[in-house]
DNA sequence: TCGATTTCCTAAATCGTTTTAGATTTTTGT
DNA sequence: ACAAAAATCTAAAACGATTTAGGAAATCGA
C-alpha cells in the first residue's frame, strides 16, 4: 500500500529543481514552471513536459517549502491562537479549523496563551515572523487599538469568540449577552430568585463582559437583587482553589443563592465538583446552569443545564472570513462582523423537582 | 504596557538585515553577527555592536524566520501528530508539549489524521517539506518498517501512544498490557464474571492490541470465558451508532454481560451514554471501567472507574527524546524506548453495592 | 525565399539570511 | 620605523524556488 511513500522516505537525500533542470538537459524556469502546472500557459512541448514529471517522479523531487515560501511570501499556513487548547471549547474549534484548513492547503500552528497578555504578543510576532498567511484568533488581553493597526497593515486575521467596540478587524462572537440573558431567564422561570454567578478574570474579556453585562441585565429586568457576595469572580489561574474557598465560606454560612450561572465550561465543571464536595444537592439545595455547553454535561450527575455555543459555525465562519482576506477579496463592513446565536439545552441541574 | 508592540506593528513593512548595514555603513555579515550574539566571538567592536543593536531597535528589524529556516536547515518548528486533536487525551498531550516548546523555543503544528493512513503520510510529507526539525506522532496506521527507514534517514521523530514491533525509532508508550489487566482484574476482583469489550479498528493500532490482548490474557488467567457476543468492535468512524446497535441488540436479548471494559474514553462515553438511554443500571445492572481517565469521570452518574494515563509524563518524555534527536545526543538504545506505569481510579462505576 | 509569427525555451535576478575565507586597519614589540 | 600579531570588519557564495524579460528555432504566408 505505501511501498512507494516508503521510498520517497528513503531518498530523501535532497533532490531540487536544479538537479532535475541539469538531470534533462533544461532550465529551471521550465521544471519550475512544468511542476507548477505552468506549462500551457507557457506553451511547454507536451513531451517536455512529461519528461519533466517523470523525472521529478523518479527522483522523487519533493518541494522545498521553506525557499518557495520565502519567494512567494506564501506559506500556505495560518496560526490559531486560543487561551487553551486542552479547553475542549477550543479544542473543537481547532479542530475544525483543522479540518477546513486541510482542505484548502493550509496547515495550522496552534498556540496557547493562557490569557497572557506577553505571551500573546510574542506569539503574534513570532507568526508574523513565520510568514503565516493568517491568523484566527481568541485574543485576551489586546484591545481595539492593536487590531486596528493589524488591520491597516493588512495581515489578514479573524478574531473569535472575543472582540473589541470600535474594531475594524473581522470577527465572528456568539450572542454573549442574549446567551445570558437566556440562561438567567430559564432560571427564573424555573422560580429561582436568589442567583449568584461565577465568573472570571480578567474581566475585560469581551465574551466574559458581555455574559456579566447580560446577567445584571435580566436580573434588572426581572427586578431581582443581585447580591456581590454571590457573584465570585476567580483568576484563571487559580480557579478551582478560589472557587472552592468562595463556596466552602458561603456554605459555611448558610447563604449560598439558589442558583449559579457560570461563565464557562471549566468554571461549571470546577463549581459541580465543589459543591459536590460540599454535598451540596444540585438542584434542590442549589442550581446550575452554564455558559458553553460540553458533552459530558449531558451524563454528569446531575446533567448540567448549558447554553450552547455554535462550534462548528464559528470555526467555518472564521476561517471563511480569513481565506477571503488571504484570497484578498473583499468584504463588506457588514459581513466582517458576525455575531451567532445561541441556543439552551435544559438538564436536570436547573429544574426543580 | 503595548505601546511598543503597537509601534511594532505599524511599521511592518519590512527592514531587513542590508536596509540596517546600508543604514550603518557596515556590512550584512557585521549585523548578522552581531543579532546572532557572535560579535565576542568575531571580535566586533563593542560601541559597533552597540549601533548596530540601537538601529536594529529603532528600525524594529524583525527577522524573517522563512529565509533563516531556509538558509539554516532549522525551523524550530516541531510537528505533532495524532487521530484527533479534540479529543480530551490527544488534546491534553498536545497542550503540554506545546508548553515544553514554547519554552524551548520551537512551535508546534499539530495534525489530526482521523486514524486515516493516506492523510497520516500526506501530513508527514508535508511536515518534512516544511522542515520541520521533528515530529512526534501517534501512528495511526504505519509500521515498524516505515518508521525505521524514517530513523535511518536521521529525521527526529518520536512515536507516542502507539508503537511497533521491531521498530528501531524513539517511543513512550505507556503498559496497556498491564492496564487492561488491572481493570479486568479489579471487575473480578469486585465479583464481575460474565466480562464484555468494547473496542475499536483499526485494530493493529498497538495500543489497543496490547489492551485487548491484557484482556485475554486476564481472563484466561482467571479462567473465565470470554464470550465472542460480548466483544464489541466498532470502526474509528462510526462509534456511536454501532456502539447503540450492539447494546440494543444485547439488551433485548436479555444477553448483556455483568460488565463492560471500554478501551478509550470516546468509547467509555459512548457506552455510557447509551447504556442511559437502555435504561441499564450501572454499575447494578452493567458495571463499566474504561482506558484512559478524564476529568469528568469522577462527575458523572455514576461515576467512572477508569484507567489513568500519565499525560504529562507521556509528553515530556516524548519531547525530551525528541529533543535529544535534534539536538543530535545520542539516546542508548535503551533511553529510546519508554513505557509508563498506569494507575487506575476506582469509582462507583464497578462497586457493587 | 524572406520577414513575421508562433512555439518553445532560458539567463539571470531576486527573496533575506548565514557563513567562509580573507582583507584591512590598528597595535605591539624591538 | 617596520614586520608581526591582533583586532575589526567584509565580499561573495550559498540555500531552492519563482519570475521577468527576452532569445532561438521552427513554421507560416505570400
Amino acid at each position: 500500500m505505501y511501498i512507494f511513500a516508503k521510498m520517497n522516505f528513503q531518498m530523501a537525500k535532497k533532490v531540487s529543481i536544479s538537479d532535475i533542470a541539469e538531470c534533462l538537459g533544461v532550465s529551471k524556469t521550465l521544471v519550475s514552471l512544468v511542476i507548477n502546472g505552468k506549462a500551457e500557459q507557457y506553451g511547454i512541448n507536451a513531451q517536455t513536459k512529461k519528461r519533466v514529471l517523470d523525472k521529478v517522479e523518479e527522483l522523487n523531487y519533493r518541494p522545498n517549502l521553506l525557499a518557495q515560501g520565502f519567494r512567494t511570501g506564501k506559506t500556505n499556513t495560518i496560526g490559531v491562537i486560543v487561551s487553551d487548547i486542552a479547553n475542549r471549547f477550543y479544542s473543537r474549534i481547532a479542530r475544525k479549523i483543522e479540518d477546513l484548513a486541510w482542505k484548502n492547503g493550509y496547515s495550522v500552528v496552534i498556540c496557547s496563551t493562557d490569557e497572557n497578555v506577553d505571551k500573546e504578543l510574542q506569539q503574534i510576532k513570532l507568526l508574523q515572523e513565520r510568514k503565516v498567511d493568517g491568523l484566527i484568533i481568541s485574543s485576551s488581553q489586546l484591545d481595539a487599538e492593536f487590531f486596528n493597526t493589524l488591520n491597516d497593515a493588512h495581515f489578514p486575521h479573524v478574531l473569535i469568540d472575543r472582540r473589541f467596540e470600535n474594531m475594524t478587524s473581522s470577527s465572528v462572537v456568539i450572542d454573549n449577552q442574549s446567551g445570558a440573558q437566556m440562561a438567567v431567564n430559564h432560571l427564573i422561570s424555573q422560580g429561582y430568585r436568589k442567583i449568584g454567578m461565577i465568573s472570571i478574570t480578567p474581566q475585560h474579556i469581551s465574551s466574559i463582559r458581555e455574559r456579566v453585562h447580560g446577567f445584571y441585565q435580566a436580573m434588572e429586568l426581572a427586578e431581582l437583587e443581585v447580591n456581590p457576595l454571590w457573584n465570585i469572580d476567580v483568576p484563571f489561574d487559580n480557579m478551582e482553589n478560589e472557587i472552592r474557598n468562595s463556596l466552602q465560606q458561603l456554605h459555611s454560612q448558610h447563604n449560598l443563592p439558589e442558583a449559579f450561572f457560570t461563565l464557562n465550561n471549566n468554571l461549571t465543571s470546577t463549581c459541580l465538583m465543589q459543591l459536590r464536595e460540599l454535598s451540596v444537592k444540585i438542584p434542590s439545595d442549589v442550581a446550575l446552569i452554564g455558559f458553553d455547553d460540553v458533552l459530558y454535561f449531558d451524563f454528569t450527575n446531575p446533567s448540567i443545564t448549558a447554553i450552547e455555543q455554535p462550534v462548528d459555525l464559528i470555526s467555518e465562519q472564521a476561517f471563511n472570513l480569513l481565506l477571503k482576506q488571504i484570497k484578498k477579496n473583499d468584504v463588506t463592513k457588514e459581513e466582517r462582523s458576525i455575531c451567532l446565536p445561541i441556543s439552551i439545552n435544559i438538564r436536570e441541574s436547573t429544574i426543580k423537582r
